[in-house]
DNA sequence: GGTTGACATTGACGCTGCGTCAACTTCTAA
DNA sequence: TTAGAAGTTGACGCAGCGTCAATGTCAACC
């Protein structure tokens, strides 16, 4: 018995389209050719089909399945793997909910424009957990309203305030010039500076605290959020070595 | 303030591949671009590309992003959409993982090689559940060993034997003839004689089962496992309905 | 035998969101 | 001024098919 590619393919559920693609990656070629280019399949291609079919729900790749079916794999081994790529996903979405659905809370509960980063550890949609916890509900407020207050032109100035002294710090880093040096310690004083314009972070005498500077120093390298602003783990490590040789310099 | 593609790409955390992709499909064009075709990017395009990447962590599409980001569309919706979309897709994750799982059990628990699909509601791997919890243990073990003393050869030409009576019904189910025409009932009569030659399958009197009859027909309906092998729904239903007056007539 | 129309089949292009890469510029140090 | 490093560009690739224009097949009709 011998089926053309649409009949094979109505009797294994899939489409014509799905069989073409498999006979192109050589993971189920019709038994036979007709002279005009038709595929044919036969018994043993509609085995090897239902097979694959079944591989496919459990959501493995072809090149997998090839392997499988072909015996270089052993297919318990194959679907553990899967199975734990397939966990990995789950955390994946998890995290993903978790993170709209807080996004969401957070856009419902405050007028707050959405996303208002400030390239730095005051964004108040993003960061307001870590900033309550550590140093109160004041630091967060004070400075909350603050920023509120801000017409757009300012927000927008500051935005590109903050920018620019990012920006100063990635180019910085990719010379590879010292924590202590000079220039770093410029770039530091200007982050300071910056910093103590803003109403709220927290304070100690006539300056900043200087467990707040290293505590935002720490937060720089070891969350993603912050690192990513300037230049990942290694840009933003560069960042606190500098914040720290100026906090034990002046503070 | 003005950088290159490079330079904003290490601001924002991403990579010019994803700026010029951006540029592309119009959701961050470059505020200038340069006699020589060098794309540079202010303050501005610094804050939109930003709020483009907190989305597309979020998981959004980019077209989507761009409708929101235009204002077309209500951030809070788009997201609310989106969540929908995440929690599908977390279902879909959790169906898939525990189908995994479960063939992973079963693959390690008997010697079976691995889906042998009978075309049928005898598939040993996949419907021992149903057969056993309304045929009792006796149905699925009878014709479970019947089926692994076969030979290899046996089950190749059963299972062809299968497919053949499945292609007839696919083809008398597209030409659209009556469920109780003399064609339908004569494959409802192979049919008939293909579950009888089977052992295990319930018997009343000197025949199959009625009641048995009637519930693989609707199993055949309501199961999608089953009902691909007859051409889906519709097909499924023409094979119930030919068996329902088989039944009715000669048991 | 030739023609028409319905239905099949084929390969090519499209899609998502970028990674990777060859070719070409621009900038820097000597 | 020139060699070399670093940056930039558009083109191609990828996973797994859906969709579609062009062509092929086949039964029916003239």
């Amino acid at each position: 018995m011998e089926w053309s590619i649409q009949e094979i393919a109505k009797l294994a559920g899939t489409t014509s389209r799905t069989l073409r693609h498999y006979d192109e990656t050589g993971l189920v070629p019709p038994s036979r050719t007709g002279g005009n280019g038709y595929r044919y399949y036969d018994s043993d291609a509609l085995v090897r089909l239902q097979r694959v079919l079944l591989l496919r729900e459990l959501g493995l790749g072809i090149p997998v399945i090839g392997e499988v079916l072909d015996g270089q794999h052993d297919d318990v081994r194959a679907l553990t793997l899967h199975l734990a790529w397939l966990r990995e996903e789950q955390g994946r979405l998890d995290r993903q909910i978790a993170s709209v659905e807080g996004t969401i809370t957070t856009l419902k509960g405050g007028e707050k424009p959405m996303a208002e980063n400030m390239f730095d550890g005051f964004d108040h949609t993003q960061y307001e957990g870590e900033v309550v916890e550590r140093w109160g509900k004041d630091a967060y407020t004070t400075s909350d309203s603050w920023w509120r207050a801000k017409s757009a032109d300012e927000k927008k100035a500051f935005k590109e305030f903050g920018a620019e002294l990012a920006f100063d710090w990635l180019e910085a880093a990719t010379r590879g010039i010292d924590a202590d040096s000079d220039e770093a310690q410029a770039l530091a004083r200007r982050q300071y500076d910056w910093l103590v314009s803003i109403p709220g972070t927290p304070r100690e005498g006539d300056g900043l605290s200087k467990q707040y500077l290293g505590w935002l120093g720490d937060m720089y390298v070891t969350d993603p959020r912050f690192a990513k602003n300037y230049g990942g783990e290694a840009g933003a490590t560069f960042v606190r070595d500098a914040l720290k040789v100026f906090a034990d310099r002046n503070l």
